[in-house]
DNA sequence: GATGAATGAGATTTCATTCAT
DNA sequence: AATGAATGAAATCTCATTCAT
C-alpha cells in the first residue's frame, strides 16, 4: 500500500481520536489501532506524537480555509452577500466534518506551536472580513474605516460567534439529526446579529454608553 | 491552618494549574506543591483530580455569573445601557480573573458532567441576554419575538463573541499591558458589532440573502 | 468513657473490618470511623495495625478455646460423647462469632507470629482432642496407642475437618438462613465421618492399601 | 523471547509471590522483577493484578484437578482403592507445588470471583468422592444413601481434611526435609480417619448422640 | 483524654517511544 | 515496508503513622 495512502489513514483516526478524547487523552496505540497498522509505522511516517497532532492541524486548517475562500470567491456580488456566501461555506465544512473542526478547538489549548497555527489560521479569516468590510465601506460611500484594533476585535468577535455558532449547531445535529439547522440558516442567523452593526460601523456610525447608535 | 483556608490555597493553586497546563497535563504533584501541602491533603480535603476540577469549574462559574449580575443589577435603565453593563462587567472580571476564565475553556472539552456545568452556566448568561432582548421588543413597541431557536443562536452567537474578545484582549494585555484596551472599550465594540443587529431583529426586521436588512 | 469499654468497641469494628476485607484491605481509617473514635486514639491504644490484629486474634483464639472446653467439661461421660460435646460447642461458637472465625482464618496467612498463635490454638485444639482418644484406647481396654506423628496428623485433619465444615455451615446459613444446619447436626456429620476410624485405630486397627481396614 | 514462555515465567514468579505474601502484599514491582521483566509487559499480557490473580489461580486449579483425576484413573479397583489413590495423588501434588497450593489457599478470601473459582474445584472434587461413595454403597449391597446435604458435609469435611493435612505435611517437610511424611503415609492417616465412618454411613448405619455407632 | 491537621512511602496502572528482525 | 517485543518515566491514589494542641 502506497505510503501517501497510510498516511492519510493514520491522520483520519488521529483526527477522530483526538476530536474524541483531546489531545493528552488519546493514546498512539489507538491512533495506531484505528489506523489498522502497528505503532512503530506511526512513528516512521509521522516521527512523534506533537508532530501527529501538528500534521493533523495543519491538514483540518487548509481544508477549512479553502472551503471559506471557495465560498468567497465570487467577486462581483456585494459585501454582506460575499460575507454571507462565506459563513456558509464555514458553516457547511463544520458540519461535514465535525472532528477536523473539534482538533482545532482543542489545538487552542495544546501550547505555543499550535496556539501560533490557529492565531495564523484566525488572522487570514478575519482578513478576509476585513477586505469585505473595507469594500462595504467604499460601497457606502465612506471611508472613515475604525481603527485598526476596533477591526481586529470586530473581525475576533466574528470569528469566535461562528466558532460558537458551529458548535452549537453540531451539538443540536447530534441531538436531534432531523431538525438541525442548515448552513444557510445559522449563516443567516449571524448575519442578523452582525450585519447591521458592521454597515453601522464602517459608515462611521457607533453605539455609544448612554446614548444609543449615532 | 484551618482547613477552609487550605482549602482556598488549594483550589487557587489548581486554577493556575489547570489554566496553564490543561485538565490532563496538569498533574496533582505540581499542583499540591505550588499549594505547598502534600499530595495526600489535596486528596483528603478534595477527593479526586476530577472533584478538584469541578471544584475550580463551579468556583469560577459562580464567581463569573456573580459579576455579571452585579453589573446588569440596575433596573430602570435602557435594555442597551443594561447590556452594555453586563458585558463591561463580564470583560472587568475576565481581565481580573484570566485563570479562572480559562479554566471554563477548559472544562467545555472535558466530557458529560463539565459540559453540563458550562452548559449551564451558559444557559443562565443567555437567559438574562434574553430577558434584556424582550424588554428592548417592548421599549420598541413591538411583540413579534422571534422563534425560541433563533434566540437561542443569538444568544449562543453573543456569548461566543464575548469569549473570543475576552480571550483577545487578555493577549493584548499580556504582550503589551500598558495599552490594552479597557473592559468598557471591548464592551463597546461589542455593542457595536451587535446592538443594531439584536434591535431590528426584535422590531421583526431581518436581514435575507440577496436582499439585505428588511 | 473508660478505657477498657473504648477499647473494646475498637476491637469489635477491628474483628468486623479485618473479617470483611482482610488484613491488609482493612484500613486503619474505616476501622477508628467504626469504632466512632479519632485515629489517634487506636494508635494511642493499640500501638499498631500489627498488634491491633493480634488484639484481635488473641481475643478470638481465647474465646473459641474457652468455649470448646467448657463444651468438654462433663469428666465422667464417654470419649464419644464428650467428643460430640466439644464439636457442638465449637460450631455452636463458629455459628454464633462468624466474625471471629473469619478473623482466625485470616491470621492463618499473615506471616510468622499471627501464624505462631493459631498453631499454638490448633495444638491446644489438638491436645484435647488427644486426651479424648487415650481415654478412649483405655475404655476400649487397650493402651497400642499410634505413633505420637499419626496422633498429631489425625489431630490436624479433625481440626481442618471442621474448620471446613464451620465454614460450610456458615455460607449455608447466610444464604437461607431458615435451613440452616444446627450445630448438633453439623458435629454429628462429623463424628459420622471420623469417631469409627479413630475408635479402630484406638483399637489398633488400621485401614492399609489393597488391603482395607484390619 | 516468544509470548508464550515470557508468560508462563511471569505466572511462574507470580505464583511464588502471591503464595509467600498474599495478594495484597504481593506488589507487582516484585513480580516483574523476579519474572525478569518490565512491569508494562506484566500488564501488556495479563492485564491487571486481578487477572494476573486469577490466571495463577485457573492454572493451579487445573493442575491439582488434573493430578487427582489422573491418580484414580483406574476404574476396575475398589472403591477406596480408589480414594486411596486419589488422595495420594492429591498429597503427592500439594508436595510436589507447595506455591500453588499456597495460591488456592490465599483465593478463598479474596473475594467473590476467586471464591467461586475456589467453589468449583471444590464441588468437582467432592463429586469425585461423592461417586466413590455411591460405588461403595453398590458394593455393600445397599442404597440407602444419606440425604444430599449429609453427603455434601461429608464431602467439605473430608476436602478440608485433606487440605489441613497437606499444610501440615508442607510445614512437616520445611521444618525436616529429611523425615516428612510421604503422600502414601498422609493418605494412609486420613483413610484411617474416614474410610470406616464413610463405609458404615454407606451401610445405613448412623453415630448418635448418647448411643454411639449403629 | 482526645483530635484536627498533615505526610512519607509506596501501590497500581498507562503512555510515548524504541529495538531487533 | 513493517512489526512483535519491550521499557523508562510518570500519572493517580491510598495508607499507616505522627504532631501540636
Amino acid at each position: 500500500m502506497p505510503r501517501e495512502v497510510r498516511e492519510r489513514q493514520m491522520l483520519d483516526a488521529a483526527v477522530a481520536a483526538f476530536a474524541r478524547n483531546g489531545y493528552q487523552a488519546a493514546s498512539m496505540d489507538d491512533i495506531a489501532e484505528a489506523a489498522g497498522v502497528s505503532k512503530p509505522l506511526v512513528y516512521l511516517y509521522l516521527k512523534s506524537k506533537e508532530e501527529l497532532f501538528m500534521a493533523c492541524v495543519r491538514r483540518e486548517v487548509g481544508a477549512l480555509v479553502a472551503a471559506v475562500r471557495e465560498g468567497t470567491r465570487e467577486r462581483g456580488a456585494a459585501a454582506d452577500q460575499q460575507l454571507w456566501n462565506g459563513l456558509t461555506a464555514f458553516f457547511a465544512h463544520t458540519a461535514a466534518r465535525p472532528d477536523g473542526v473539534a482538533v482545532l478547538h482543542r489545538a487552542r489549548t495544546q501550547g505555543e506551536p499550535f496556539v501560533r497555527e490557529i492565531a495564523a489560521m484566525r488572522a487570514e479569516l478575519a482578513a478576509l472580513v476585513t477586505s469585505l468590510l473595507g469594500q462595504a465601506a467604499r460601497d457606502a460611500g465612506c471611508d472613515s474605516a475604525p481603527a485598526e484594533r476596533e477591526v481586529s476585535g470586530l473581525a475576533q468577535a466574528l470569528v469566535g460567534a461562528a466558532e460558537s455558532l458551529a458548535e452549537w449547531a453540531n451539538i443540536l445535529a447530534k441531538e436531534t439529526p432531523s431538525s438541525a439547522p442548515s448552513a444557510q440558516e445559522t449563516a443567516a442567523t449571524l448575519m442578523n446579529l452582525c450585519w447591521s452593526g458592521l454597515q453601522n460601523r464602517m459608515k462611521g456610525e457607533r453605539w455609544l454608553p448612554t446614548l444609543g447608535v449615532h
